[in-house]
RNA sequence: GGUCCGGUAGUUCAGUUGGUUAGAAUACAUGCCUGUCACGCAUGGGGUCGCGGGUUCGAGUCCCGUCCGGACCGCCA
């Protein structure tokens, strides 16, 4: 027996029990005629005491052990005389009788304790005694609760966990794919899915109705720091339900997730707004409603005094920051340079202060009167004491530059806490989206995605003006998941493709299973996924999720701690009939 | 494909205009210390300043190239 007990439950009701713990000596601390051991293992951690005029023996063994060494150690639990209550075993230690070495430890590279002094290269390399430490080891607690509680839900909805093909085919749709050569058909190859897409459509044609899996998906794409390649979703799809069903039902798996996981009650119903609302009010399709300072058009107020920049350009937007009258010349300056960074790409940055004595001080005063800037004010809803922020050019690009700064400005003044939560479903996405590069139109969600029946009679006309039965949930300015109601009909699928510019010959080859699939009665479905990673590190109130994945990829797609990816010897690549250039 | 930031002791970092023997903290080792829990005190070891080239009397410091890491743009149906 290794152990009787974990490093994480004595408590002072087991004062007087021998019990025996093994777990790893987190520290040890030698006063010289005592010595104390942190004895960790992943429930807690337990005071181990040596004392040398009680067992001069054991004391001078334990005086020996380094960090990061495997012991066992058996004895009795006392009260301590001096209680540290940062801990929950800190009432109790164990007076040791018997130590035993299980295995030694080199010396760590970084201390193996809650505040390490390790970089994050250092711990990627790493990463095994990285998981060791206690922060760490919660988060991915906390995914294990967030997956564990979907299934919960799911299953409790009827849903059916079914696995689905990972070597499948690749199609030129979308992320590239990460391909693997198959040696008994030289030549040719099986791509990783980027989605279970096509198969759960197909699943919805057999009639399973209720489908879930939380399955990996890759994309061969440059990461991110919420972007590996690599990724869990958690991928749903249902049949006889329209998009009202769809939302109703994940709604109510995101509501039990955060009760059960979080403790957090979300809104009961959560809001709604369509895509070209979510773009002009915040210049995002996943804006964070946490704070306001939504975007103002100023074009009737901006346009036409004078001011070329402004006259000249297609839209004259402003976010109105409060109390921030106060900023400094310094930083003003600050964050023109912010927007003017090859990032952002903004030509410069126009300001008004709404001075507290009801007067106006701009960076273009030249053009403007103080009654022209009261315009500006007015229509912000700008009160003294607060500072206009202004951009201008094209549509498209200002919107997206103003978002950037919005979100900038949000976290300057401490406008996104993390731990508040504000869901919003984002609804009626275009369907298609064009393309400069490849002059065509490419679907803005994917191309099994249903235009809106009030809207199918725009496709042959204006199909950049078709909107789709698609719908993402964003939160706090992340994307969490996404989906729609799928076309379930033949013809209507066909036309899609043609529209997207595949030719007859091309969309059978890749999509002809699925089309034969809905000649044979397939009913109408739709679904969406969570991006699971995504959505724990929310629920952890990080941006990043590489935290929440036990052994992630760097920036550049390798995994540091097995060197991975690699090249293959001759032997393989010949097997293969590969030649490399 | 591109932009920006970083790489100095095991680790986290400092290092001025290019100028003496490259420092601090922490970790580690040794000794002392009987209630520590960021233990304390003393002593000590520890450096290919990422790598290659250049400028210079002299380079951690300046220049060029390159590798590695991070953030981002493009990309991500």
């Amino acid at each position: 027996m290794y152990r009787s007990h974990t490093c994480g439950e004595l408590r002072p009701e087991h004062i007087g029990t021998t019990v025996t713990l093994s777990g790893w000596v987190q520290k040890s601390r030698d006063l010289g005629g005592m010595t104390f051991i942190d004895l960790r293992d992943r429930y807690g951690i337990t005071q181990l005491a040596f004392n040398m005029d009680e067992n001069a023996e054991v004391c001078e063994a334990a005086r020996k052990l380094g960090r990061e060494f495997v012991i066992q150690a058996t004895g009795e639990v006392i009260e301590r005389s001096s209680k540290n209550m940062n801990i929950p075993t800190g009432e109790i230690e164990i007076k040791v009788a018997n130590i035993k070495l299980l295995n030694g430890s080199k010396l760590p590279p970084f201390t193996i304790e809650d505040n390490t002094d390790g970089g994050e290269e250092l711990r990627m390399q790493y990463r095994y005694l990285d998981l060791r430490r206690k922060p760490v080891q919660e988060k991915l607690r906390l995914r294990n609760k967030v997956s564990l509680e979907t299934r919960k839900y799911l299953d409790s909805q009827d849903f059916l966990d079914v696995e689905t093909p990972v070597l499948i085919k690749s199609t030129p749709e979308g992320a590239r794919d990460f391909v693997v050569p198959s040696r008994m058909n030289e030549g040719q190859f099986y791509a990783l899915p980027q989605s279970p897409q096509t198969f759960k459509q197909l699943l919805m044609v057999s009639g399973f109705d209720r489908y879930y899996q939380i399955v990996k998906c890759f994309r061969d794409e440059d990461l991110r720091a919420d972007r590996q390649p690599e990724f869990t979703q958690i991928d749903c799809e249902m049949a006889f339900v329209e998009q009202e069903d769809v939302l109703e039902t994940f709604e109510g798996m995101i509501k039990h997730l955060f009760r059960e996981v979080r403790g957090v009650e979300l809104e009961e119903k959560f809001p709604r707004m369509d895509y070209a609302e979510a773009m002009e009010r915040y210049g995002s399709d996943k804006p964070d409603i946490r704070f306001g300072m939504e975007f103002v058009n100023l074009n009737s107020v901006a346009q036409g005094k004078g001011f070329s920049i402004f006259d000249n350009a297609e839209v004259v937007l402003g976010i109105n920051a409060e109390q921030c009258a106060v900023y400094t010349r310094k930083q003003l300056d600050k964050l023109t340079d912010w927007v003017r960074r090859p990032q952002i790409g903004a030509k410069g940055l126009v300001y008004v202060k709404c001075n507290e004595d009801g007067s106006f001080k701009s960076s273009v005063d030249k053009f403007y009167s103080q009654e022209d800037l009261a315009e500006w004010a007015k229509l912000a809803n700008a009160k003294p004491g607060d500072l206009l922020l202004v951009l201008s050019g094209d549509l498209n690009t200002t919107r997206k530059q103003m978002n950037e700064l919005r979100l900038y400005m949000g976290d300057e003044l401490g406008l996104r806490n993390p731990n508040v939560f504000k869901p919003l479903w984002v609804v009626d996405f275009p369907l298609l989206e064009w393309d400069e590069e490849t002059e065509r139109y490419h679907a803005m969600h994917h191309p099994f995605t249903s235009p809106k029946p009030e809207d199918e009679h725009l496709i042959d006309t204006e199909p950049g003006k078709v909107r789709a039965n698609a719908y993402d949930l964003a939160m706090n300015g992340v994307e969490l998941g996404g989906g729609s109601i799928r076309i379930h009909d033949r013809a209507l699928q066909s036309r899609m493709f043609d529209l997207l510019g595949f030719s007859k010959e091309e969309a059978e080859a890749q999509f002809g299973f699925l089309m034969s699939a809905f000649e044979y009665g397939a009913p109408p479905h739709g679904g969406l996924a969570f991006g699971l990673d995504r959505l724990v590190a929310t629920m952890g109130g990080s941006e990043s999720i590489r935290d929440y994945i036990a052994f992630p990829k760097n920036n550049s797609g390798r995994d540091v701690m097995i060197d991975a990816p690699s090249p293959l010897d001759a032997d393989q690549l010949n097997e293969l009939g590969i030649t490399l250039k």
